[in-house]
DNA sequence: TCTGGGGTCCTAGGACCC
DNA sequence: TCTGGGGTCCTAGGACCC
């Protein structure tokens, strides 16, 4: 088999400078939700030793010093372009799955072209066409090619193979250099391995991805359960991970943010529970499915000391599977008045839906009492904010001047999805 | 002042069934 | 004295990913 991994480098970074040739070589960080922590560089920011993850407040004096430009989330652009990058690889390899918002793996076996010219062609036009700059490893797994895109990262031309299927290509390898490869690679560096069992394997003797490739298959399964023998098999150069373009539906749904201040009015948390019901049930019909549960959690700021902590959760349960908003938003609203307790200065409510099933063949109570004019409604909600925007209707009304939201201080335009953010141009 | 928001998979153990 | 065996389903908890 011959996998490539296309990765976008410091996608979130990159998506901000699409529009912004001012910023083409300056340090480029953003943000979390609520401005609260840096979660991608561009190449120039992590170069001046910025950790990922670190809280902004932490990083100010480095950002100020360097002169670097800083943003908030823009996750409506980062969708945008990673549909566009996605529909670009999807359009040209059969079989593509997209493993997160900047990643996708590419199956490259039987096309009429060889993998290296095709994966060059590929970063050529996404650079081109869309203005983002990718890494692309090719490799006989997925966890090497993973590897390998690691290392193209560092490559002038951003496209790296190991191992076999790179064979007789101009910057292939041969058997002996993945072993290398492999040698100089943390196993920290390996797809699946982080912090927590790495200490596990430190104490067995294993530090490098070699070690572990080379590891005991009954210790491995013992230690680090199936998932962990399915990456030392994939080190060997064994596809035991498949490629899967048809992603399954999500068996849970979850919305969550923390606000922009602390919130201690029920009403204000009532309309944040309606406005993150919103979100997931548009999610839940986007992937054609119903919800049985809604739990529904609320919780205290637990970065401060000395005020009164509390955090309460409850599930609902629907006497029907459903996908109607009204409903839904009525009983997750029923939920947050039995968990709600006066007298504390809340920060964050997530709804999370569960006993997910697909519309189709659903399973009905005894006494049915389905409305089809829901289903109809619905559709027609959908539709109108497909064409005026996700605000145009909704049955979440919010009281003028609340401001519950997270903070966005630096948020850039929405260029690629709002008419009224389009980028101009001055000629001349 | 200030600390993200989603998801996945696997295993163990208990309840329950015949 | 002696107390089956095999299966499913659910949940909690632990690990990981971006």
């Amino acid at each position: 088999m011959t996998v490539a991994l296309v990765d976008c480098n410091g996608f979130y970074a990159a998506c901000e400078k699409v529009f912004r040739p001012d910023l083409e070589h300056r340090p480029v960080v953003v943000l979390s939700n609520n401005d609260g922590c840096i979660v991608a560089m561009s190449r120039e920011a992590r170069n001046l030793g910025i950790p990922r993850g670190i809280p902004l407040f932490k990083a100010r004096n480095l950002l100020d010093r360097e002169n670097v430009a800083v943003f908030s989330s823009n996750y409506a652009l980062y969708a945008d372009l990673s549909r566009r990058v996605m529909d670009l690889l999807r359009s040209r390899i059969p079989l593509a799955e997209v493993y997160s918002i900047d990643e996708a793996f590419l199956q490259l076996d039987h096309l009429p072209e060889a993998p290296l010219p095709l994966c060059r062609r590929l970063r050529s036009d996404i650079r081109r066409g869309i203005g983002l700059p990718t890494s692309i490893g090719v490799a006989p797994t997925k966890v090497l090619a993973k590897i390998a895109a690691g290392r193209a990262k560092r490559l002038p031309g951003g496209l790296f193979a190991l191992g076999e299927p790179a064979a007789g290509a101009e910057s292939g390898l041969g058997e002996a250099d993945v072993a290398a490869v492999l040698a100089e690679t943390p196993v920290t560096g390996v797809w699946g391995i982080a912090s927590g069992l790495a200490g596990r394997l430190k104490e067995k003797g294993i530090g490098s991805a070699l070690e572990l490739r080379d590891a005991d298959d009954a210790w491995v399964k013992r230690h680090l359960t199936l998932t962990g023998l399915r990456i030392v098999w994939e080190l060997r150069g064994i596809p035991s991970i498949a490629l899967d373009d048809a992603p399954p539906a999500k068996k849970g749904i979850m919305s969550s943010r923390s606000f922009g201040r602390p919130v201690a009015e029920l009403n204000e948390l009532l309309e944040a529970v309606g406005d993150y019901t919103a979100r997931a049930a548009a999610k839940l019909r986007a992937q054609g499915s119903l919800c049985r549960h809604i739990d529904i959690w609320l919780t205290t700021d637990r970065f401060r000391p000395g005020e009164p902590r509390y955090s309460g959760g409850t599930a609902v349960s629907l006497d029907d599977a459903s996908d109607y908003l009204p409903d839904l938003v009525a009983a997750a609203r029923r939920g947050l008045r039995s968990v709600f307790r006066e007298g504390y200065r809340y920060k964050k409510v997530a709804v999370f839906l569960s006993g997910i099933e697909p519309r189709s063949g659903r399973q009905t109570g005894l006494f049915d009492d389905s409305d089809p004019r829901k289903d109809a409604l619905s559709r027609v909600a959908a539709s109108l904010r497909e064409r005026f925007g996700p605000e145009a209707l909704g049955c979440v009304p919010r009281r003028p001047g609340s401001d519950w939201d997270m903070r966005r201080e630096c948020l850039s335009p929405r260029y690629t999805t709002s008419w009224t953010d389009l980028a101009t141009a001055r000629i001349g």
